[in-house]
DNA sequence: CGTAAGATTCACT
DNA sequence: GTGAATCTTACGA
């Protein structure tokens, strides 16, 4: 596994890039000396500064959100019911932009992951509030510096980049507000993707 | 202070 | 497909 850590100008971009982008990458955690967990990022979804009802960003900065006002390549760490979830912040300082990872392949540690999810593989990693849980991600992550040397949270470029071809696009899962907008990315045919897409679309989207 | 809603998951019908 | 679990944050009174 080469160990090129993304650097703070991967992420300083329009979330939307950086969420395709991300597809076919690895997210590490060095949890402890000896353990170091691995999944390769298989699904992502973009949430913008602006125009976005169903973005953390929209309504100003806060308690929570605060993260994803920090620079691009920070870590945004969220409790939502029992879960958490994991986004990488984007684009400049003040413009908070993040991409919610929501599925992983996992790649190493998988015996780890299997206990802590206590479940078999097929089902490790396929849901944003699942991944964390495999990976160990909690709130201590939260506006962590995913750009620096000795962070325990990084990203590696994957091996192959994924071709568009290859990206499947679609509106994105769990949200009530914005459904319109297209900013949910996927690996077609990964087998640790989600769930399937949104059949209800708008007529006219030309995705999928 | 009380209440409602939520970027989810799981069990059940 | 539907609904409960479960809990923190946000917001209005």
């Amino acid at each position: 596994m080469q160990e090129k850590i993304l650097p703070r100008k991967f992420y300083a971009k329009d979330p939307a890039i950086v969420a395709q982008k991300l597809l076919g990458a690895y997210l590490v955690h060095k949890v402890s000396k000896k353990l170091t967990l691995i999944g390769k990022i298989v699904e992502t979804e973009a949430y913008l500064h602006k125009d976005d009802l169903a973005s953390h960003s929209f309504k100003g900065e806060t308690k929570r959100n605060k993260s994803m006002f920090k620079d691009a390549g920070h870590a945004y760490v969220y409790t939502l019911r029992q879960y958490s979830l994991v986004n990488v912040v984007t684009d400049r300082i003040g413009i908070a932009g993040a991409v919610l990872i929501r599925a992983i392949e996992p790649v190493q540690g998988i015996e780890v992951m299997k206990k802590l999810r206590k479940t078999e593989e097929f089902n490790i990693g396929n849901g944003p509030g699942k991944l964390c849980q495999a990976m160990m991600i909690n709130m201590s992550l939260d506006g962590i510096d995913i750009t620096v040397k000795n962070s325990p949270l990084y990203i590696v470029k994957g091996k192959e980049s994924v071709k568009a071809k290859n990206i499947g696009i679609s509106s994105r899962i769990g949200i009530s507000k914005s459904q319109d907008l297209q900013l949910r990315f996927w690996i077609k045919e990964n087998e640790h993707v989600s769930k399937h897409p949104k059949l209800t679309r708008k007529k006219g989207a030309n995705n999928i």
